[in-house]
DNA sequence: GTCTATATTCCGATAGAC
DNA sequence: GTCTATCGGAATATAGAC
């Protein structure tokens, strides 16, 4: 895989988590590399194209992490410290997060990278509720609701606090994230 | 104020809050009202304008909205449902919140789109860590955060469940806003 | 295989017609 | 006061040069 494909990865990426889908051009990345615009579709013909290998990268970065987790038995609370640690990371460096960036543009998306939009947080959803279940099954979390309901709403409140956060000045993420902890804490 | 004013505004909250915000032009709103594109200008003269006062307009409902229920002896219990049956009403006619919808376009806004929109979040967080606070001291709710955390964590589930909604298909939204209740009571 | 010159379409905006 | 004809520029994309 050529290194400017890979650096157009990337600068997508960045486009698209700090101002948005529709808001970005290849001459945004073009210029960044010193090259013209017209350059960027001979690795990715099209927009669409780019969208979605941006958002297959994502899956395939998350898949790594979880492979990563169990290879090195993480137990529950590690598992879920871990993902929420890409969120303390997004915050701290003024990024959103994919889902967060590309859900509201959704309807525009060409539908290759809708389907793969989809797929992406399904397998996030499932990955989560996986854990949550298993989580209470053993005790070391608790809570009242399903644990679908709950990885859902916990989902929720990380992908909007960055797009907050990214507004609202005097917004603490540290107390944030540690009232996900403390709101499963047995 | 013009009839022809008012349906600009209407259809480009509709526009925001199902395509986004650089997703939508001009032309979208005039071919709709069966007038040129540039008709449109007269009214506003750029899209900086008409943005600003789709905010405006959303902020001046919300301050109804509060005065209504303060007007009418709301109980906590009846306010939080008010807000919240906000969010029911989008998802059941597949929109997102302004909020929701305008946050991860928050650098491409003008600067006095991204005043009002930080105004708008910063009001309602402010309402509703009021509300909260009041409720907790009044024993009519329970958790054990502060009411700011509590505030920013349900507001930030409301605005990014409406997101997911609009992708995973099997998401049971009653089910979500009922847990937001259950997570509240004594 | 990698990139540039160029076409085409559409956007937001101005100047001016009615 | 309300809207149209039209401009300048930017966006995506194709065809072809190296």
């Amino acid at each position: 895989m050529s290194v400017t494909r890979e650096k157009i990865l990337e600068l997508g990426e960045n486009l698209i988590r700090t101002r948005g889908y529709n808001a970005f051009s290849y001459q945004d990345i073009s210029t960044e590399l010193g090259i013209k615009n017209a350059a960027i579709h001979y690795y990715f013909p099209s927009k669409e194209n780019l969208g979605t290998s941006i958002v297959r990268t994502n899956i395939q970065r998350f898949e790594e992490m979880v492979d990563n987790m169990h290879s090195r038995h993480f137990d529950e609370w590690q598992q879920l410290e871990s993902f929420v640690k890409i969120y303390v990371r997004s915050h701290r460096e003024q990024k959103k997060c994919l889902v967060g960036s590309l859900g509201p543009d959704y309807r525009t998306l060409n539908e290759t990278t809708q389907v793969e939009l989809k797929r992406m947080i399904e397998r996030i959803l499932k990955w989560l509720t996986d854990l949550l279940e298993q989580g209470k099954a053993r005790k070391v979390f608790a809570f009242p609701d399903d644990p679908a309901s709950k990885a859902l709403s916990i989902f929720s409140s990380l992908v909007a606090s960055l797009q907050l956060s990214g507004i609202v000045d005097k917004m603490d993420y540290k107390s944030f994230s540690q009232s996900i902890y403390d709101d499963l804490k047995p």
